[in-house]
DNA sequence: TACCGATATGTTTATACATGCATATCGAGG
DNA sequence: CCTCGATATGCATGTATAAACATATCGGTA
């Protein structure tokens, strides 16, 4: 029997939710791509589903995450701001500290 | 404006979900009071969601959890088997380990 | 100034999951 | 063998969240 611990990470601020595992793919499919339409598809959600979340992160965080313009060839487009694109980072890195963590600790919970 | 990491973890068996930090409540409140029925007041459930919510524990977990009887003076009751004593005591102990990790490393996110 | 592709948003439908209610069952002790 | 308090479980209902649908708006560029 395979037994092990899962966690999830998310941030918030002021107690409300502002994005988990899923927000951080899709900023950083944003980031790559420039466009929630693109990401959201890259990522599997529905435009409406990415915007909704994308839009209550930014009514949560203080910080301004996104940089969103209206026409042109391209149609429009979002940027990340250079704020989030370091908040990324260090999500990214304490994420990969958590899992080092549980791996590493987490062997006593196994000797059944 | 306070931002910070919020975190949950849980145990998983092959995939299914065996108990979270609600059922670790729970167990260490059966553990003290030997009875599902005022441990389930004791953390603020039903009688019957703590109930559901053992029952798909003990079918997840390939070792047994609790060791229930019934009759008697007091009705019935239930306790813990020692093999669950050690998985809450080292389970606690990981979660100890791991909001100690998030507390510090997460400083770095708090620099806006 | 018309077009196009992306952003913006309300409304509805589906669905999973929690909660509450009612009731059956169990068995040691008196 | 009856009682009592705890365990056991079906079922109906409520609720919160996600998926789907429809449609409006924006503004650089050709």
């Amino acid at each position: 029997m395979q037994l092990e611990v899962k966690s999830k990470t998310w941030l918030e601020a002021d107690g409300k939710f502002i994005m988990g595992e899923h927000g951080i793919a899709l900023l950083d499919a944003i980031d790559e791509l420039g466009s929630i339409q693109h990401a959201a598809r890259r990522v599997g959600w529905s435009y409406r589903r990415a915007w909704g979340y994308l839009k209550t992160m930014q009514r949560h965080a203080g910080v301004p995450i996104l940089v969103i313009s209206h026409g042109g060839t391209a149609g429009g487009g979002t940027r990340l701001t250079p704020q989030a694109r370091k908040l990324l980072r260090e999500y990214k890195r304490l994420q990969k500290t958590l899992r080092a963590t549980i791996r590493q600790k987490s062997r006593l919970l196994f000797s059944y």
